[in-house]
DNA sequence: GGTGCTCGTGACAACGATTACCTAGAAGGG
DNA sequence: CCCTTCTAGGTAATCGTTGTCACGAGCACC
């Protein structure tokens, strides 16, 4: 199954193997038959990891994500699976586990696989030690700990400030939010956002007013129960993720409170469905992934990184669920 | 970088600077310090590709699937992922692109880096030269072609079969189904349990009931609309992927016909919070991924595939859309 | 007939880490 | 005090592939 084995069945030196495997075209054509012959009968394949050694680098890029099964970084993959498929090149997908430790070795073991390229979500890690390193390596979503570079992100704070000034347009003065640990990088943008539309507005900012650590649809599904009790409530929620937007509807509608406006921060499947449909700011993952691979290709063209960030735009999907009044009036998808 | 530059700096041989790299014990304390010294300030990483071609083997291993971004198998490798942390391998996830030439190029790549096992979902590709290689390859999902091995896969059939006999228990004689296309061999799994179930109680098999060729929510919104249209519609569907009854639910909802009864092949994230709540069967990707790891696991430590399957079972959980009766009753949540 | 090409091919080294094998002391047993 | 057994460390070969260089043959051109 090696090389050597097919050049001995061909009559030939590995290294004219080597050229035919290789599809370099100083072969006589005989000779190339013959080793083909081989390749086939012997069912020969290529020991990716000893020409990666040789080489130095493979067509191979990677991506790690904190989870896969995060439908935003899933779609995102999808994209950049078919921008790679396009340029031909293989895709790695790799999960950082959440662990700085593991999210480290993940990265180094990509690298150490002598990866073309890498696309990195940074969670916990710190990058410093990439300064070392000339594997190209694009982030997205955050920016890395340790390393002063350039990120694809969305426009978390803008887009949570459009957001929650959409609601206070329609007449909301008492909005809430539902969010994960502020500690969480972009949580923390969105939280940001939302404070700034409520100061902008001059509309009260009040701790009863936003319920943290949402971490799932769960937590979020109690946090909002809380938040629509008490005589204080609010007219509006602002929920600054898809998983907690989960939670907070079902509570809504759980509790015969579908009369609160709600504005999801991150779109869901059948956001559509329910009644009143639910207004939502759309991410577009694949946007994201596609601004990423420009900027990947670029960097493993050559190009270095100017530092700065590539922001992807963010829209609104009216839907219904954001732009009810105050009172109790429904408008239906 | 390299481990001898990392041994020189440290005044040892590679070899010792090796044995400290890989936490062999026999190393003075003192050397080892030294080596750990050099290693942490000039950034040392192995090389992973060098050693898997010295060792053989890797610490990894794969998982192929045929989209990332289809939730189950999204979910699926999350399973995974995190019982390979357990087990203290890496894990690499790779999509094969729906073309059977990509999908073996995948799988080679894959073989060609030593990963120590695979999990793959066969698609298009022959999988006849998996025979001559010893990486252990567990299949899931579908049987592969050109190689006889079992599978870990779910009871499509039987699944199929027993959604719509749950129909008919509730009393409904006209039960469509929306599917994909029958050459797609999940679909024409749960096709066939369809179609079992309908003549074990004596109801019609009617090419009216069955809308065919249905790839996403868009061609099931309006299949479904010309299913429920007409003198002789069904009171029931039995849709039969995730996908597709978001396009049956988007449908009964927008033309008012939530009287219709319906289960879901598939589960969806709020398929209870609709109104009426979408009954499913659930796949439980996480089963499925939980078995194919265990079945890995054997193969890796060198028990040999017996050949047979093993079917991950599924349940049906009943929200309310399922077990409606055929008049207009309508069972809320 | 020399000179300078290109063509097809092969010998050889090298990629970076590991492993099999070996050395020299040191330690311990009799 | 000699011999065995460890211990810490080194040397060289090796994993499979490919880049470099070299070589002989054939050919065209002056």
């Amino acid at each position: 199954m090696r090389l050597r084995d097919v050049a001995l069945a061909a009559g030939t030196s590995t290294k004219t193997a080597s050229r035919v495997v290789n599809g370099d075209a100083r072969v006589a054509a005989d000779t190339r038959r013959r080793v083909e012959h081989a390749v086939e009968s012997l069912g020969y394949q290529v020991d990716v990891t000893a020409r990666s050694l040789r080489r130095g680098v493979d067509d191979t890029i990677g991506i790690v994500v904190p989870t896969i099964g995060d439908p935003f970084f899933a779609k995102a993959i999808e994209e950049i699976e078919q921008r790679s498929l396009d340029l031909g090149v293989k895709l790695l997908v790799a999960s950082n586990s959440h662990s700085a430790e593991t999210e480290r070795e993940i990265v180094e073991g990509l690298i150490g696989r002598r990866v073309a390229g890498l696309i990195v979500t940074p969670e916990f890690a710190d990058y410093s030690f990439l300064q070392r390193i000339p594997t190209p390596v694009v982030f997205i979503d955050r920016h890395p700990r340790g390393l002063d570079s350039g990120v694809v992100r969305v426009d978390d704070e803008g887009a949570a400030r459009a957001a929650v000034l959409h609601l206070a347009e329609h007449g909301h003065r008492r909005i809430a939010v539902v969010t994960d640990d502020l500690t969480i990088r972009t949580s923390n943008l969105r939280h940001r956002g939302y404070r700034d539309a409520l100061r902008e507005r001059g509309l009260p900012i009040e701790e009863r007013l936003e319920a943290h650590g949402c971490h799932d649809a769960h937590d979020a599904f109690h946090a909002t129960a809380t938040l629509i009790s008490g005589p204080h409530a609010p007219t509006a929620i602002f929920s600054s993720r898809s998983e907690t937007s989960l939670g907070v509807v079902r509570q809504l509608h759980a509790s015969g409170r579908t009369d609160v406006a709600l504005i999801s921060f991150g779109d869901f499947v059948t956001a559509d469905v329910l009644t009143p449909a639910v207004t939502a700011i759309d991410h577009d993952p694949a946007m994201l992934a596609s601004a990423a691979m420009d900027r990947l290709t670029e960097r493993m063209a050559g190009i270095p990184d100017d530092g700065s960030d590539t922001i992807v735009p963010l829209r609104l999907i009216e839907r219904g669920s954001g732009e009810m009044a105050p009172a109790h009036l429904e408008a239906s998808a």
